[in-house]
DNA sequence: CACATATCAGCTGGACTGAAATTA
DNA sequence: CTAATTTCAGTCGAGCTGATATGT
């Protein structure tokens, strides 16, 4: 074992690309994020669901997957979870029968309020190193970037279907 | 089709949270930079691990990994394709015959300065809307976080085993 | 013996594509 | 006819786990 080795050092053109700042950032505040909600045998799809559906509403799931980004696709699965444990309704749309209304249940609400503590708690040992002010900031300057690369470009990413 | 539903109005509890935020800015980030390598036949990963060979010289794949945070499984197949197209070179070490010395090639140095202009550019164009103060700002608060839930942590992510 | 290294096979969850069936 | 909605089946790459073979 030569000495050389025993420095880790990554390398500052790795260490600060941002892209791959922004990836392990990410990676670490999903690691949090389930390992929170899997107490709750929730996902980040659940939470996002149930708040959508607090937020504005009974939706078809069109309507859903556009107010929480998640495809179309894989709102099916995780309607068909909701419902399983009553925490929604899927219930065929009378005024246009290719749609379902989810509905959140009572029991929904209540599971909402939990995942939300949870998370809340979550984004504190996330940011754990920053001030407020610079959880703030960091805040904004995620958002400009997210609502630039949906919005302005042409492929607009990220569900639109 | 009822007017109401024509808001894609994303709530504003999505919209912040934090986690949500890095998960989304790292998914277009993701796309950039793979559609940006894809012209060269290449990924991040292979870009992590020619920066690391050019900055540090020749190592072991074991080292490698500590300096790219790809995992040693995930390596074999990145030094295969590297090796395969002769960007890197994988002989035996004669002084421990456990390991595998990689090393750059001439010619892997010059496909690294041209995935260094497309991760350039790529990074141009992932932060566009931000100034370069703020580009600044958002490497220092990311490396933070990332600091932070790499070493202070129990588990330690990202590799490290 | 314990330990390190390289390799292999496989898993999981996120984001996505493409196509079908139904209804408007 | 076209278009929207739901659903299904499957793809892809990132980040892992666990086991094995070989060598120190």
């Amino acid at each position: 074992m030569t000495p050389e080795e025993n420095a880790p050092h990554v390398p500052a053109r790795l260490r600060e690309l941002p892209s791959r700042l922004l990836a392990q950032a990410s990676t670490h505040a999903q690691r949090l994020v389930t390992e929170g909600l899997s107490g709750e045998d929730a996902r980040t799809w659940h939470y996002a669901t149930l708040v959508a559906l607090e937020e504005s509403g009974p939706a078809s799931q069109a309507t859903l997957s556009a107010r929480t980004g998640i495809h179309r696709s894989d709102l099916v699965a995780v309607i068909n979870e909701l419902a399983a444990r009553e925490l929604v309704e899927r219930t065929p749309d009378p005024e246009d029968r290719r749609r379902n209304v989810v509905t959140l249940t009572p029991h929904g609400r209540r599971h909402l309020r939990k995942l939300e503590q949870i998370l809340t708690a979550v984004q504190e040992e996330l940011l754990t190193p920053l001030s407020t002010q610079e959880r703030e900031q960091l805040t904004r300057l995620l958002g400009r970037i997210v609502d630039h690369h949906a919005h302005g470009s042409p492929v607009m990413g990220l569900d639109g279907r």
